[in-house]
DNA sequence: GTCTATAATAGGATAGAC
DNA sequence: GTCTATCCTATTATAGAC
């Protein structure tokens, strides 16, 4: 429409301005839980007057939405990088699932938002689920290349097994959140059960006669 | 104090008037979410003031104990008339399990209260908890009789074995309440995984060489 | 882009009359 | 126990000056 590079420019800096929005509403998010998100807060903190943040967001939902599609985008970032390029393994499943499970309780602010439904008015646009969506796809593929693998049953139900990976992740975070939200990941009470979970899953899905964690016994 | 023949009276009807104010509040939360709960809405449905809600209860807050001490008080109910008298056996875990989401899913006003942190203020009293410590007595309890009854290895971790089973039961009704809200108990998609996870649980947990759901192959 | 000012509303909670 | 009246605070959001 108009000079391109002054534009990129002024792009840039809103950008950044509407990161630094986004840094301080987790800020409060952390401290007045994720149902405590007020806009008069965020401007507070900002040093300025809640009418400027309306430049940058129409309302306080499309904050909530930038802030969803923000914790996904990092956590997929996260999975990403644990997935890295080796070979699949049991090893891998075990990290890949410590690792989804410590992002979340190590980020109480964004998880109970992208994990539960605490904002009554609020569900995440089509845009802010991408992330989330993405990250299922890149699951899934990773269980295929289990199941090739011979880590699952060749006859395995991708989609069950998929199911069934998101309810054990989705409880540990729940549960620990939930009923001991300051433990760190390593002692928790519910995230130190994840090495079980996962081998029960693994077991569960896996070959007929690959040997489980416990099937050594005495 | 005084005679008590008119006091009992007085107090059984604000009993009555409690339970009514209580009623209206799950109704709210049913239509509007747990956070979206407000004294004037309660008020309003009734009928009345907001200021005469105030008899009842102290506080909003207050309002939210009674409602979690309700929900856990319901739920045990519900656990105890599933669990009966008779012996253990594997179906009755499955039984058990199924009966606790069933009823999460099937109280969407209250499971999220109950089950997750969403209300910033908020957090239950000794008393509105301890119906669910009842609970979990009872189920670490009957998890104790399945060791014995050889359902369980006669050297498991009782206090492992319940935390892996609160683990997968909150996961279940996480996924299912946040992902698919609408969708029956019977056919969830996460729900539908009960069978499953129950399965991959008893497994874990079960003595050695007991048969698990799909150790018969083709 | 930020401000002042203000709307318009709603929130929880209390005092005191009836 | 319920009401009216009110407080105080906070909320989201908009209009218009700078």
């Amino acid at each position: 429409m108009s000079a391109p590079a002054p534009l990129d420019r002024r792009q840039r800096r809103r950008q950044e301005s509407i990161e630094q929005v986004l840094d301080v509403a987790v800020d409060v998010m952390a401290d007045q839980g994720v149902g405590g998100l007020t806009v008069g807060e965020v401007a507070r903190r900002m040093g300025i007057r809640p009418p400027s943040l309306y430049v940058y967001f129409d309302s306080k939902n499309a904050l909530y939405d930038a802030l969803f599609e923000r914790g996904w985008r990092e956590l997929l970032e996260v999975m990403r990088e644990a997935r890295g390029t080796g070979e699949v393994t049991t090893e891998l499943v075990v990290d890949l699932q410590s690792s989804f499970v410590r992002w979340a309780v190590g980020h109480p602010a964004y998880a109970p938002l992208m994990f539960w439904r605490p904002v009554p008015g609020f569900s995440p646009s089509q845009r802010a689920y991408a992330p989330a969506v993405e990250l299922a796809a890149l699951t899934l593929q990773f269980l295929a290349e289990c199941r090739d693998a011979g880590l699952l049953a060749a006859e395995v139900d991708l989609d069950l097994a998929f199911r069934t990976l998101t309810v054990v992740g989705s409880g540990v975070i729940t549960q620990q959140l939930a009923n001991a939200p300051g433990e760190p990941f390593e002692t928790g009470t519910f995230t130190s059960t994840l090495p079980d979970v996962v081998a029960m899953w693994l077991a569960h899905h896996g070959g007929p006669r690959l040997p489980s964690v416990r099937s050594r016994r005495d």
